[in-house]
DNA sequence: TTTAAAAACTAATTAGCGTTAGTTTTGCTG
DNA sequence: CAGCAAAACTAACGCTAATTAGTTTTTAAA
């Protein structure tokens, strides 16, 4: 059977991964065989094992690029010199145009991290509660500061990090609604309420 | 080995599917085994089928016992008397209950129904639309009567829709906020936004 | 206490899984 | 075009899966 097809600038493994993140995210993670892979890479299963170390290393791959490119972007985000508001915002749209862009990785690290095997899931979980807690950290500072109503910080993130992963709903009716109205709409939803 | 224990008013089947819910939940559909399932109710795997018909029977009965409790809860708020923003008021607390409640059934049908088989796959993904769908025409009547700001149904409709969603993480943590502050804080956010 | 149905058990079947071993093909480099 | 490493292949191993068949035990009514 054929080679497989690096992109320019990819390596094997890379397009691989790839592959994988659209195979877990539609069959999930367990149900996915490795010949499923190997079918969609277009090679024979074992040929894989020249390029990967394992099943569950596809996984670690996809999980822990997510997340570490989450903890950056927050990292930058928050150390800026703008309003708190203004941080939020930014972050919600660096959200809604991740799931725009890397919709396979963000729908699997969502969804399927709990097959990790340890250490890898305690480091994942470990990755996803510090992003939580610098979000905290900075709804608890607009609360201080007058910006932002007296509620639970915490409700506020789960809210808002809730809202941001719900637009996998949208990816499937990506006609329906531009990128921009739903950036748009979603954040005036979240800064000013549903009521007029 | 002990037969199945049955509370005072529920078939044996019933207790299987709440076994298995449980599990479905904490390892996923696909990587939950009838052994595992059977050694919960504490019996043999064979002994289960004297009770039920398939593993994929238990998921089918688990996302239409959710799915249509959905659909009677909205029928009966949507036809009531009072003010848009009451209904909806009404329905976010009505998920959070349910949250609160049958939370290992919910988790299930929400993650693990894209195991169904068909037709079942399909009769599920149409109540969900049907639940959509009357979501959205709600939020459409309160934006026409001008109760609501007016920004995209849908997009309010995946807002609210997921916000209740991310529940589950509550679920987690349930030690740190009661059901009562939080319903509060979340209904704040939702209907008058964030912002002070 | 007999009897018949309900529900448990053991054993086995068929199928698919991730992965390894060993071999052959491919394609670049000298 | 020879040689070598990269990367494909086929075959197979050891496991585990859902489910069925056939049998025994339990339960409860007659």
């Amino acid at each position: 059977m054929a080679k497989i097809k690096t992109e320019n600038n990819g390596t094997k493994k890379a397009v691989i991964v790839q592959h994988a993140a659209m195979l877990f995210k539609s069959k999930s993670y367990s149900a996915s065989s490795m010949r499923d892979l190997a079918e969609r890479v277009g090679v024979e299963a074992p040929s894989l094992y020249n390029h990967i170390g394992s099943k569950s290393e596809l996984l670690q791959s996809i999980c822990f690029t997510v997340g570490n490119t989450f903890i950056e972007q927050i990292e930058q985000i928050a150390n800026g010199e703008h309003s708190i508001v203004h941080k939020i915002e930014t972050i919600i749209r660096f959200h809604i145009s991740m799931m725009a862009e890397n919709f396979d990785e963000i729908y699997v690290a969502n969804h399927e991290w709990k097959h990790l095997k340890e250490p890898y899931l305690n480091d994942f979980l470990n990755i996803r509660r510090n992003y939580e807690k610098r979000l905290v950290e900075l709804i608890s500072a607009g609360i201080e500061n007058k910006e932002l109503q007296p509620i639970n910080p915490y409700v506020a993130v789960l809210t808002i990090l809730s809202a941001v992963r719900g637009l996998e709903f949208w990816q499937r009716n990506k006609k329906n609604i531009s990128k921009e109205e739903l950036e748009n709409d979603m954040l005036n939803l979240l800064l000013h309420g549903i009521i007029k």
